[in-house]
DNA sequence: ACAAAAGTGTTACGGCTACACCCATGC
DNA sequence: GCATGGGTGTAGCCGTAACACTTTTGT
């Protein structure tokens, strides 16, 4: 697959970056690729198109790397540093089609990048796609390997806005599978804010926001007590918005 | 003044617009320009340079528009629908000058806006400059004219990101001079929030952040006592940051 | 039976709201 | 003296944290 449709079609100086957590194992995980071989790991990402506006080239561009759509996505910060964007893509015949390569020979010295970062579950999505038949990995934040351009500044930055969403709204859910139970949901809270929580004051707190619905199921297979399953109830956290209900953790 | 210093040192497709919030006779106003007479009010903006980043061309605009350096600036959103531009400006002869109108047939159909907004103190401040003799004024918020491109969307979406902040940070004292007694301060957050608070309270919380350092002075010249001057303390901020106090109104 | 973890009850504390009261000032 | 509005005191409510206790399951 060529790297564009053809160059005139991209604003080839504005792009878009996107960081897209997940839960895996009781850690946040973001999704990371590899150009080529040669190459540092990445943020999936690409130019926007001249006919879509920033949100739609995010909205695509996650589709095409984790085949979901509609993913909760938040554009969140601009990265316009005039000396961000190295491009360090080794060019070799062979490697890259001559149509990639005089592509890339054109590219602009500088590119600001627009961040997203998007929340996903985990089973839900299987990372594929990308070009060149590029590598992808699901990474902790805590042992990110070296990353091209700027993106582990783009990487952290993102952590922070999320956590700073997350103390007022209550996205986390969405990092989840339709039904959960809260015990889930507090250990995400957790690994997301770097601190533990009080059982019991977390139980009553998200019950008191009256968003999730308690369903007849249980979590089954446990050697203990089995927990409720809940599912998050948009009715519900539309009136609870309404009431100016405050979501703060 | 010729719109730019030279076509080449700009990039034509990303611009940046300021929403500069100033408070005057109690109202929330927002700074316009005129650049022609024949054209609607927009914001203070302009393009981004090949060699500064978006912060640094957004304080540029702000200094050259207020004359002040250092002001509060948050970038909030990105405008970048592809029909969002569309270039009214009526070229005329003897109005441009020739190299002003060949530039602005130059520029490309879309641009791109990194969206920030700006608190100033009313007193300090004294719009000047601009180009072309243009007109300027302060527009309360609630008496906004047709405005030109997209930038009463872009006014609307600053004032939300704008409460969405002061919920959570005290930054309004940043609209004040640096001298400012307690009822002057609830005032502000009653016109941003729109809603009116207790005295008492009011008083007590912003006392107990511990942020503000209360002068020996009072505010004379009114009708009844006479309230305390207070005046932000930076340390006592910082302090209160790293106790991770929370700001919430 | 026992460990493990879910679920619930209880208490104490702190912030917030609402209202009352007192004080200082200019007219 | 009086109207105006700043400053403070207080009682009640509500959300929260912390901890204890009970319940249910798999091994």
């Amino acid at each position: 697959m060529p790297l564009t449709k053809g160059t005139d079609e991209l604003e080839l100086n504005l792009s878009v970056d996107c960081v897209i957590f997940t839960i895996e194992n009781a850690g946040l995980k973001v999704l990371l690729t590899k150009l080529l071989p040669e190459m540092n790991w990445m943020l999936p990402g690409g130019f926007i198109t001249k006919r879509e506006n920033a949100n739609q080239a995010a909205n695509r561009i996650l589709k095409f790397r984790t085949g979901v759509e509609n993913i909760y996505l938040n554009q969140f910060q601009i990265f316009s540093d005039p000396e961000r964007f190295t491009f360090s893509l080794p060019i070799q015949k062979g490697v890259l089609s001559e149509e990639d390569s005089a592509i890339i020979e054109q590219l602009p010295k500088r590119v600001i990048s627009i961040g997203y970062f998007a929340l996903a579950n985990f089973e839900s999505i299987h990372p594929t796609g990308g070009v060149l038949e590029e590598e992808s990995c699901w990474c902790d934040i805590d042992e990110l390997p070296e990353l091209e351009y700027d993106h582990k500044q783009i990487i952290n930055e993102a952590i922070l806005s999320l956590r700073k969403e997350v103390y007022f709204r209550p996205i986390v859910y969405k990092l989840l599978p339709e039904k959960f139970t809260l015990p889930e949901l507090q250990s995400l809270y957790e690994v997301i804010l770097g601190k533990s929580l009080d059982r019991g004051s977390f139980q009553r707190k998200m019950l008191r926001w009256d968003i999730f619905e308690r369903l007849e199921e249980r979590r089954g297979g446990v050697a203990h007590k089995r927990p409720f399953l809940y599912r998050f109830d948009h009715k519900k956290y539309q009136g609870a918005i309404e009431k100016g209900l405050n979501f703060g953790m």
